[in-house]
DNA sequence: CCTGATTTTATGGGAAACCGTAATTCATCG
DNA sequence: CGATGAATTACGGTTTCCCATAAAATCAGG
């Protein structure tokens, strides 16, 4: 059962949102920061009092400001959270619509629900909840359309890496030597066009540069 | 004085903290939908009722889902608000940070205050609520530091043609030919990879690829 | 260890992009 | 009309990219 919850959100007018739903759903032991660094002493001096944590609800995005952080974001303060408090749930309430990026929360952050800022995010918020105080996980609904066929394709690692140097403006012809300094498997200069190749392909590209766009509002990279 | 007060939001947790808001505010006379459409029918509605708004609050995006629009955002919606009902007062409360986005609604939209989501957005919509009430206007802070220096440059109209085509496949040698066919004034090769020179080194870029996605980031394109 | 299949790498020719320079066009003004 | 200067366009050489093919390396199974 979710008792105690921390609401980490820059944003005051989220951030009141999600008090008042945590209000609807009869949540009345909760603290709200706008900062990562406030969250994560929160938690830490709530566990050292024996009366931790159960729920944090955090955004991804924090906009800096004069208040200098060690925590520069959402992604940050949920691994430093999880490090202190293994057993936290971590529920993400975030902008972010890229598929791949919301991935990587379940799969590399070990997140127990995600909720899209979008329509009807309050409800979705109330119901994340509820499905995480039973233990299960919520994952967000894909109603947008942007997703459509595209995304049959996965990205490798490698992947990953020839796109990035790509749109750090590496030469294509350069990027062999790169991969041997790093250690990374296929070094060839043919299987980097091989790849960049199949990708193009499968989106139906023809150009490099599109490939880096959609690949970066997928979240990809 | 604003007694009656129209929310028109799309995200379902940001309406609620806007009518919390106005709650605080003391204003109670407040409706709020969630697509723009509703919220005409409600402006126009209430005008012919003989009780109109005193305020419109919008957001500038409203996401499409199934159900159809015949106004596609904010803007058009404050376009077709203020046509109805010209002595309308206008409050922009959108994530848009791009400067001259927000100008352009001072200027084209002859709105009356915009308010930024961001981090006191809540006290700023208070503030701003307040300002207009006295028919000032309310002119949003200009904290973010991400305006930095690299948004110096400006685009043109040559500038965004061109990058659309490359973000779209087009082959450097094929857009003289496009260019002519659409009458656009430059139309030489060498004309076209000048400009990209030009941006190129504005930004310090190498390749087309970093070009393109910064413009995409910078919502150039 | 050998063999065959797959993957990776090397190579070369041709297309596109890059870059400097020269020729042309165009507008302005005497 | 002619001259001047700025902008545009055309051209040639070099680099990079693209693509097909061949050579080499890796790997699995017998």
């Amino acid at each position: 059962m979710i008792t105690k919850v921390l609401i980490a959100e820059d944003h005051e007018s989220a951030n009141i949102s999600v008090q008042k739903t945590l209000e609807d759903l009869a949540i009345t032991d909760t603290a709200y920061v706008y900062y990562c660094d406030d969250a994560l002493n929160r938690i830490v001096h709530a566990l050292k009092a024996g009366d931790p944590f159960d729920l944090l609800i955090t955004d991804l995005y924090f906009e800096p400001d004069n208040n200098i952080q060690v925590l520069s974001g959402g992604m940050d303060l949920i691994a430093a959270a999880k490090k202190e408090q293994s057993g936290l749930k971590v529920l993400v309430f975030s902008a972010e619509s890229r598929p791949a990026a919301i991935e990587q929360l379940f799969k590399h952050e070990d997140i127990d629900g995600f909720v899209r800022k979008a329509r009807n995010d309050a409800r979705e918020l109330k119901e994340a909840i509820r499905e995480i105080s039973r233990h299960r996980r919520y994952f967000p609904r894909y109603t947008g359309q942007e997703t459509g066929q595209k995304n049959a394709y996965s990205f490798s690692e490698f992947d990953i890496v020839i796109i990035t140097l790509l749109a750090q403006g590496m030469l294509q012809k350069d990027i062999p030597a790169y991969l041997q300094r790093n250690r990374i498997k296929p070094s060839g200069l043919s299987s980097v066009e091989k790849r960049l190749n199949q990708m193009k392909d499968a989106f139906g590209f023809t150009k490099n540069e599109q490939l880096v766009l959609h690949c970066k509002a997928l979240g990809a990279i």
